[in-house]
DNA sequence: GACCTCGGATTATCT
DNA sequence: ATCCGAGGTC
């Protein structure tokens, strides 16, 4: 090892210097090839910098790009992993190397061996849309009230179910209510219709990774061999489907290299598993184990900030995350009337930034907990005039439309496909209603057939009209002209005839509304992407593409390096970094999310997550919140999230706004009892619809958590309070007669 | 079968 | 506020 890497540095001089650039812990972290590694990486110590470099470092020594698989947990990671080490290594050498998230790289695995475990390589996969269309067509069939029981609840406990590899038979050993013994019932239905369709979901990519990987010991070799190199990043993520995989390829060489910081676990809902990192010194013999510590992120303050917040969680690995950076400026805190308020302020604060301080917009992040809150910011945007894009919502593939087209395209690639087939069997409408599918559903759930396959006999299929039986008939022999149109066509090509023949486009022409025309302008979006990904991956096939669609949730990714500011949850956020951030929404209730409150350990994630905010700016911070904010369709009035007051006062600096004078409100009121006022501003008066000011005072001397008096329940305590100003609710749980909603304006409620 | 209205439920986070 | 399903009418 030592030997090869002197030799290297005296003849490659590009190496050389990439290795000057670094410090000691990440030269060694780039220099360390063979055997396990485990390299904790605080936030902002250049992590994806050592990972990348050390990529570059095995193919320049000689090791072969396609013996290298680097798996990420988010697209956004992958995305800039692979850019990043496109401008490190040779052109043919990135093409090379497998990388990507570890859905992406098995669903690619999976269409090479899908046969081996009775699917074909066209299988469709699902999405979460789709699991719970499928899911609510089984509870229908069960007969169970879909009241009892949503769609998408049990969508996620049998996805949850999936992610601990608790399959559907050995479900009831582990949830033992009736409702579970239902739940099972759906599981296993799902399951026998997720095969029946060929198609398989998000879960289902990782768990059948590991039946191919168990089915055959040739199959094993064969990928342990490929994959001789593992680089895995974010490993506190991982989950035990993933951890497997990753333990079963690294058996034989031994050559995996993690990398992953457990302040940063934020995916724990989603199965992760914090011990995967914390037991990879029990797993792997004598690894190499690296500590990356210096921050070349952040000034000293937010640093510190982010120290002073994550010292409140009890687990964790101590560490010494230092910088040499500057101090820099204090981290603003800024309160604001509601959520409009809010994002006002913050867009006005960039465009002023924009204009009198000369930086661009793409130095601008918005992080915010939840999608929705997206909404309030997109709209301010649109009104100033700020270039802007929202990363990683789903907006664009949510639509109709939109959907509509891909699940044509995935019809046409996986016929057996139903939950496709049912979204488009009648549009635009083909006369084939409710009425008619549902007797072909449960045709062909006798047959144990796919929708489509059923359509073969029609004519067995006695309880059906021959209105009916007429319009499927027409509909096969179009899907028949189109599947021989397939064969012979191009994908890109074949793509835009199917959907012009589909009617789809003609259909939107035709109602001529403002609506319909936005549905035609995104369909031509759609079948522009699709012209787009077929110039830049000519060899790949529609089946690479409607995957790709799939797990990649945002259609504008390509955009992420425009000049324009960033929209995004905070855990999209994780693994970049901006010199400017705002972290908008730091209400109690919001962040840390409800619920996670009373569960310790659900609220040291959340914790984690505001952790992961803080360390994504370099320069400058903002926190703000909003003193009420709309919420199914009501005003909810919040306290400021304690997670505030968590980080040292002597790095914040409260001021108010620039068109606010009153208002400076000192720390100690922010989490004391003095009911909060807030005064009217500019803000308020040019844009709140309702004039906050005008508000009756004594109506907002209560707020939640306070206890009170009612003359005929007695004492109590505030829960929360919603509604408009003018006509404001509190939510009182009282001893007596338990939770109850009063009306503040009747209820006469007294402080206690 | 298509279209309308009304009422209820719904909101984490990503793949 | 908005999206979806149920129930009614044409």
């Amino acid at each position: 090892m030592t030997l090869k890497l002197i030799k290297t540095e005296s003849e490659t001089p590009s190496i050389n210097s990439i290795l000057d650039k670094l410090n000691e812990s990440q030269q060694k972290a780039v220099t360390s090839i063979e055997g396990p590694v485990l390299i904790i990486a605080g936030a902002g110590s250049g992590k994806t910098r050592a990972l990348t470099h050390r990529i570059a470092y095995m193919i320049d020594q000689g090791i072969r790009p396609e013996n290298i698989l680097a798996l990420t947990f988010t697209n956004k990671a992958a995305e800039e992993m692979s850019l990043r080490i496109a401008s490190l290594v040779p052109q043919n050498a990135v093409t090379r190397i497998w990388s990507g998230t570890f859905h992406s790289i098995f669903a690619r695995i999976l269409r090479i061996e899908a046969e081996s475990i009775g699917y074909t390589r066209s299988f469709s996969i699902y999405d979460t849309d789709d699991s719970s269309n499928a899911i609510k067509d089984i509870i229908r069939n069960l007969g169970i009230s879909t009241q009892q029981y949503t769609p998408q609840a049990i969508r996620g406990k049998i996805s949850s179910a999936k992610n601990q590899m608790l399959t559907w038979d050995k479900y009831t050993d582990v949830y033992t209510t009736s409702n579970d013994r239902t739940i099972a019932d759906i599981y296993k239905e799902y399951e026998e219709n997720l095969k029946r369709s060929n198609a398989m979901d998000f879960d289902d990519l990782l768990l059948n990774m590991i039946r191919i990987l168990r089915n055959d010991m040739a199959t094993l070799k064969k990928y342990q061999e490929r994959f001789k190199y593992l680089l895995v990043d974010e490993y506190q993520d991982t989950n035990r489907p993933q951890y497997l995989v990753c333990k079963m390829l690294a058996e034989a060489h031994k050559n995996i290299c993690v990398v992953g910081d457990d302040a940063q676990s934020i995916y724990k809902w989603r199965g992760a598993d914090i011990k995967n990192i914390l037991d990879f010194q029990k797993d792997y013999d004598n690894p190499t184990i690296i500590r990356l510590e210096q921050n070349y992120r952040s000034t000293k303050n937010i640093l510190s900030a982010a120290d002073s917040v994550i010292k409140n969680n009890r687990k964790q690995i101590s560490k010494d995350l230092w910088t040499d950076n500057p101090d820099g400026d204090k981290i603003r805190l800024v309160e604001c009337i509601d959520e409009i308020d809010e994002a006002e302020f913050i867009i006005k604060t960039i465009n002023s930034k924009i204009s009198n301080e000369n930086i661009s917009a793409k130095n601008f992040a918005v992080l915010y907990r939840t999608n929705a809150q997206s909404l309030a910011f997109e709209n301010s945007c649109r009104k100033h005039k700020t270039p802007y894009i929202i990363v990683g919502g789903m907006s664009f593939y949510k639509r109709k439309e939109v959907k509509d087209v891909y699940s044509y395209l995935k019809f046409i690639c996986n016929p057996k496909d139903n939950e496709s087939l049912v979204r488009i069997i009648n549009e635009p409408p083909r006369g084939i209603g409710q009425q008619t599918l549902s007797s072909v559903r449960s045709f062909a759930k006798n047959e144990k057939s796919s929708i489509y396959e059923a359509f073969q006999k029609i004519d067995s299929i006695t309880d059906l009209a021959s209105r009916g039986k007429n319009s499927i008939k027409a509909f096969t022999d179009f899907i028949n002209e189109i599947l021989v149109i397939k064969s012979k066509t191009e994908p890109r090509e074949f793509a835009t005839q199917f959907i012009e023949k589909t009617g789809l486009l003609q259909m939107y022409k035709e109602i001529d509304t403002e609506d319909s025309i936005d549905r035609w302008n995104n369909v031509q979006q759609v079948l522009s992407d699709i012209a787009t990904f077929f110039r830049m991956e000519p060899d790949k096939d529609l089946e690479d593409y409607l995957q790709q669609v799939t797990l990649i949730s945002d259609i504008d990714e390509k955009d992420i390096n425009r000049d324009q500011i960033k929209l995004m949850t905070i855990h999209s956020a994780k693994g970049l970094e901006f010199p400017v951030v705002f972290i908008a929404g730091l209400e109690k209730g919001l962040f840390p999310f409800a619920r996670t409150e009373s569960i310790r350990d659900e609220e040291e994630e959340e914790r984690r997550l505001f952790y992961v905010a803080i360390t994504r700016a370099m320069e400058n911070l903002y926190l703000t919140y909003a003193t009420r904010r709309m919420r199914f369709g009501e005003y909810n009035y919040q306290n400021p999230s304690k997670f505030i007051s968590e980080i040292d006062p002597k790095l914040i600096d409260m001021k108010a706004k620039p068109t606010q004078q009153s208002i400076v409100q000192p720390r100690s009121k922010l989490h004391g009892g003095n009911p909060y006022r807030p005064k009217a501003d500019n803000y308020s008066q040019v844009f709140s619809d309702d004039s906050y000011s005008q508000m009756p005072e004594n109506e907002l001397k209560l707020k939640s958590g306070d206890r009170v008096k009612h003359s005929v329940f007695g004492p109590g305590k505030i829960e929360s309070i919603s509604g408009t100003p003018h006509n404001l609710q509190a939510t009182v749980y009282f001893q007596t007669v338990g939770r109850k909603k009063l009306m503040l304006q009747y209820a006469k409620l007294e402080k206690i």
